[in-house]
DNA sequence: CGCGGCTTTGATGTTCATCAAGTAAAGTGG
DNA sequence: CCACTTTACTTGATGAACATCAAAGCCGCG
């Protein structure tokens, strides 16, 4: 509990050689740095494996690396008073989401954990911080990042929260369908219990309102796989619902 | 619309002595910029007083000033699809309100408006940008303060969004007790209507619970006078209700 | 086979928004 | 300063949305 998971999981971590060209090279963060700075960094690193459902670093750890997501999906969630997790957005590759918590606290707000399988990439922290003192437009880019990523969060939590449950329910499908999978049929990556953190709201309602959605004919279901029938239709409830 | 309010309220702005000692020199933030700059950042700055309830900078403004809060007390809210505001939080001084929309878009995401007789400190934008490159520290400072917002910002959505509406209105009224005023006895600085989009839910239910609060002996209230008599029962309802 | 966890559906009750209507307060123009 | 208008505040009644409770089916696992 207060050591990071990245400790409790070394089995994970693969050694490779350093073929991240297409990863750091591509990221437009990364190009603020000079070619032999970003090669040390890819020569440094770690990658670390994650199974679907495995912990990447729970609320209270010790920051004691810095990471990102290089592929995969993860979940960051937040505990509440009533000991209920609420699930604050999904993330994918680029979306720095470890950012959230550096460079203020010495432990994470937030618990991530994988809904697919992931790979995340390890920097010892010092080394980082270094790079910033070193190199200002990188840091600059940081803050550009952070601030991007906060937006993004606030203005999906308000979003989520002035629509009825329909909506949610909507939006979140949508959300899958256009941003993660990019297509019409696909396997819902986590429970319906899950689900409902997501959205905040309760188990029982996630499956009414998803076998409504289905009796009206604008989705096909069974288990986790679903498939979008009627997109207008889940597109005018996300905005109006 | 289209332009910032700085310059509609042009009239506002008070060039003084450089007399910002007391503010900039006790500001953690400055401290990682030697003497020579600070003076010239606390010679260029300009000083804007605003009346309460005066717009400081709407939301999709152009960013074209960085500013902070030198004192008063400030809203921070945007607008919701369904047109209605929501008050994402309240700042006061050195909450570096203005860092959150900064460096990653050309347009405020927020909407801030003076509840109290406020006055900011505005600086060139591109100043700013310099010192950022020229003295990385500084920067990274900014950054820690960007993340120390976005946390708390985080934090009080999901505070305020577990709780029925009785909790919310406990919490509100002893975040102005304990944060803000420092006391059991103050002047409420906003009307019923924006305190229910302070805490999202409905005018006519924040008077009612008022009402309540009042009936069952847990406040004195008349209008905005607002006296805090029982304490503990108030401080339950906040974290159990 | 039996147990626990996840899913599903139905019935019930609470919480809260909405509607309506009236009072108080505050600004406006003559 | 007073009539007038507008805005803020207050209370009650109603209904809708949603959580909670209960019970049963399903499935994987020991």
């Amino acid at each position: 509990m207060n050591k990071t998971s990245f400790e409790i999981h070394t089995s994970h971590i693969h050694n490779e050689s350093c073929n991240c060209e297409a990863c750091i090279l591509k990221n437009m963060l990364f190009n603020h740095l000079p070619q032999e700075e970003a090669e040390k960094l890819c020569f440094i690193k770690k990658e670390i494996h994650f199974q679907k459902g495995e912990v990447i670093v729970k609320e209270n750890d010790p920051i004691e690396y810095f990471f990102y997501l290089k592929n995969g999906l993860i979940k960051i969630s937040k505990m509440l008073d009533n000991n209920k997790q609420f699930i604050l957005m999904l993330a994918r590759p680029h979306d720095y989401i470890s950012l959230l918590s550096y460079f203020h606290k010495q432990h994470y707000s937030y618990t991530m954990i994988a809904i697919e399988e992931s790979v995340i990439c390890v920097f010892p922290l010092d080394h980082i911080q270094n790079l910033m003192i070193s190199y200002p437009e990188f840091t600059v880019s940081f803050l550009q990042k952070v601030n991007k990523t906060a937006d993004h969060l606030i203005e999906r939590f308000l979003t989520i929260n002035s629509r009825n449950l329909r909506g949610r329910i909507a939006l979140i499908l949508l959300e899958l369908s256009e941003k993660i999978y990019h297509a019409k049929s696909f396997e819902i990556p986590f429970s319906r219990k899950e689900m409902s953190e997501l959205i905040g709201m309760t188990t029982e309602n996630v499956i009414r309102i998803l076998s409504e959605f289905k009796n009206e004919n604008i989705i096909k279901i069974s288990g986790k796989e679903i498939e979008i029938v009627n997109n207008d239709k889940l597109k005018f409830i996300a905005e109006h619902g």
